[in-house]
DNA sequence: CCTGTCAAGCGGTTGC
DNA sequence: GCAACCGCTTGACAGG
């Protein structure tokens, strides 16, 4: 933090090449002298001089104004006010203090006032339009980087739903040829044992063809999987586990931030997406809501893709 | 003339 | 109740 009292000396030597002419007379008062912040286009305010007066004149006529008897005094003081903005070094100043400390004590504030030739008010206003400053630029940045996880999300997730869909297809393919087998198992069984009752295909029979897509899991045991699945998935793939889905995928709202390819997915299924892509880290506190409560390693999807219990949810 | 920046005004909120 | 703060807005000013 910026001591007020060695400010001084810094402002001194600073500015010691700004020289500004003396305010009018009837100013003086309000003046703290000697500083050599007093530029030409410094303003301030009479409201804190004669409180509670809300009208507020410059102190200061910029200096490229000519001053010219009581005439010029007079219109002075019945102008309509000009704002001036403050001097590059009294702006250097502020932002040297701002940076210490972006909140303004009592004390500090009038020994800035004090060093700058400035009224107290205009101090804490400059603080406070500085603060906003920062917090805008800071969503700024914010904002940025919400983008960037979310393309860097996007990215992986449009991947991921290539890569579904081609085990999905890979699947039907498994899944004709099963019941081509089961056809021809069939007709030989009809013709040896003809007197029996027909072998009745668990698959066929169960599922049509155009629901073909949306057997429900718990029908493919994890044996199964590991017969029909083609190379991809490595058998010794560490973690299949019942869990596993409920584990990784918890309910959620459906906000659901993207807008893929959804005509296979249930409503569950997006609102699962939504949760795991959508990871705490790019989640900001939205107003009068809360934090959504994402995977611990939702960054990652909290999966690999070659997990079991990962491509299962889908089918 | 248009637009961006900044000092300042104003009303609402909050903490003491 | 008051002071400090905040968000939003206004008006002056500078630069393109």
């Amino acid at each position: 933090m910026m001591a007020g009292g060695a400010s001084a000396s810094a402002i001194t030597t600073l500015l010691q090449h700004q020289r500004v002419p003396p305010p009018p007379s009837s100013d003086a008062f309000f003046l703290s002298g000697s500083s050599p912040f007093l530029g030409p286009r410094a303003m301030v305010s009479f409201e804190d001089a004669h409180r509670g007066n809300r009208l507020s004149r410059p102190f200061f006529r910029p200096i490229d104004h000519d001053e010219n008897g009581e005439d010029d005094l007079e219109d002075y003081f019945h102008q309509p006010e000009k704002k001036r903005r403050l001097t590059v070094e009294q702006v250097q100043f502020l932002e040297k203090s701002f940076e210490a400390e972006n909140k303004l004590e009592p004390d500090r504030k009038t020994q800035l006032a004090k060093d700058l030739g400035l009224q107290p008010r205009q101090v804490a206003i400059w603080f406070q339009n500085r603060r906003a400053r920062w917090k805008t630029k800071q969503l700024e940045k914010d904002y940025e980087a919400l983008q960037a996880s979310y393309n860097s999300l996007k990215s992986d997730y449009d991947a991921l739903v290539q890569e579904r869909n081609d085990l999905k297809a890979e699947v039907l393919n498994l899944k004709d040829k099963l019941l081509d087998k089961g056809k021809e198992k069939e007709s030989s069984e009809l013709s040896s044992k003809s007197s029996q009752a027909p072998f009745q295909n668990p698959i066929a029979d169960s599922v049509s063809e155009d629901e073909v897509s949306r057997v429900p899991f718990p029908t493919c045991r994890p044996e199964d999987i590991c017969s029909v699945k083609s190379d991809m998935f490595d058998s010794e793939s560490p973690h299949y586990t019942d869990a596993g889905h409920s584990s990784l995928l918890e309910p959620g709202d459906s906000s659901y931030a993207f807008e893929p390819d959804q005509s296979d997915l249930s409503q569950d299924e997006e609102d699962n997406l939504s949760k795991t892509l959508l990871p705490a880290c790019i989640y900001p506190k939205l107003e009068g809501g809360d934090y959504a409560v994402p995977p611990a390693n939702s960054c990652n999807f909290g999966f690999h893709a070659e997990d079991p219990a990962f491509w299962s949810w889908s089918y």
